[in-house]
DNA sequence: ACAAACTACTTCGCATACGAATTATTCACA
DNA sequence: TGTGAATAATTCGTATGCGAAGTAGTTTGT
């Protein structure tokens, strides 16, 4: 099998910087899964150009309609579920707004309240972006068979619940 | 095995947006992949936080410190290779510079050329950091058998092999 | 040798997002 | 029931980064 990007860094790294010393399995891991990451990004980014959405656009629209209520939402719960401030919050729908993509509506029973709630432009936007990610990922999974997918799935797993054991606990 | 978030994710997708179909170990490993890229991050900035390196800081320093000419490099290469404009890389040499991390010279054969160069102080907080990090890291690998991280390196690796042939090619 | 094209970095103007302060409203409880 | 604490969203001032324009220097072609 030929070499990748992660292995030519362990390569490198090894090479200059032996004093600092490094697992390289762990890193070439942690490697990968950055690439990855970045990977995933970039095709999100390409999907979103062809739509006409900006990242933040995408990213506030997404999360909104992932919620356990689809597509409805607070200003505060969406700010906290995407780790940005309420004052960067009140931006982005501000712009989304203006693009008619989401419509707030001021609350009922709490008046300190704004409910916000996706447009049918709104959704039908983030379904094509949807759709257009979701080719890049399958595309991408094909490198794997069904089972090496549930493998690396079964491994990935056991990863993110010692992550999450951590960050709770 | 427990659940863990990208089980629930996929559970609650399942639910509620049937019409938008993925599939679902696809869905899952990217979910779990972004996971993972976030713990990295967050335990980065712990690490950063306790040397006192903004990110942006430490992702210039540390480019500038894995390079193949370790230490050395010019605005230009490191905003490439950064993925920020040159305009910004002006910018984060100009606070390095200003804290004494790295050190600008007007270059003598090529004088539109600047050469940065790590200071002695750069060079050891971004050891610091490094330390920092790769215990985080290698905590996380605990969750594995060094056999089950092969395993994992082999299947993360046929994936960024197939994702840099579709960059390149 | 000299103008045109190119390259490397910096400055400028604008957008986005942060934290702090502000405004408006609701909750807790004496 | 009224007062102080808490909560939700927004506005304000600042910082960081982008793209475009500017500045300085080098290469190329004739």
């Amino acid at each position: 099998m030929p070499q990748d990007f992660a292995d030519l860094h362990v390569e490198r790294w090894r090479d200059h910087w032996i004093e600092v010393d490094f697992d390289d399995d762990v890193e070439a891991m942690t490697v990968r899964i950055g690439a990855l990451h970045r990977y995933f990004k970039a095709s999100t980014q390409r999907a979103l150009a062809e739509v006409g959405l900006l990242e933040s656009e995408y990213e506030t629209l997404h999360h909104l309609m992932i919620r356990d209520t689809p597509g409805k939402a607070s200003p505060g719960d969406l700010a906290s579920d995407l780790g940005v401030s309420g004052a960067g919050m009140t931006g982005r729908l501000d712009v989304l707004e203006k693009r008619g993509l989401v419509k707030r509506t001021p609350g009922t029973d709490d008046r300190r309240r704004v409910d916000i709630e996706a447009t049918r432009a709104g959704v039908a936007i983030w379904r094509k972006a949807m759709a257009l990610r979701g080719d890049a990922e399958d595309d991408l999974a094909t490198a794997l068979s069904s089972a090496e997918l549930k493998t690396l799935n079964k491994l990935l797993k056991k990863l993110t619940l010692h992550a999450e054991s951590r960050l709770d606990g």
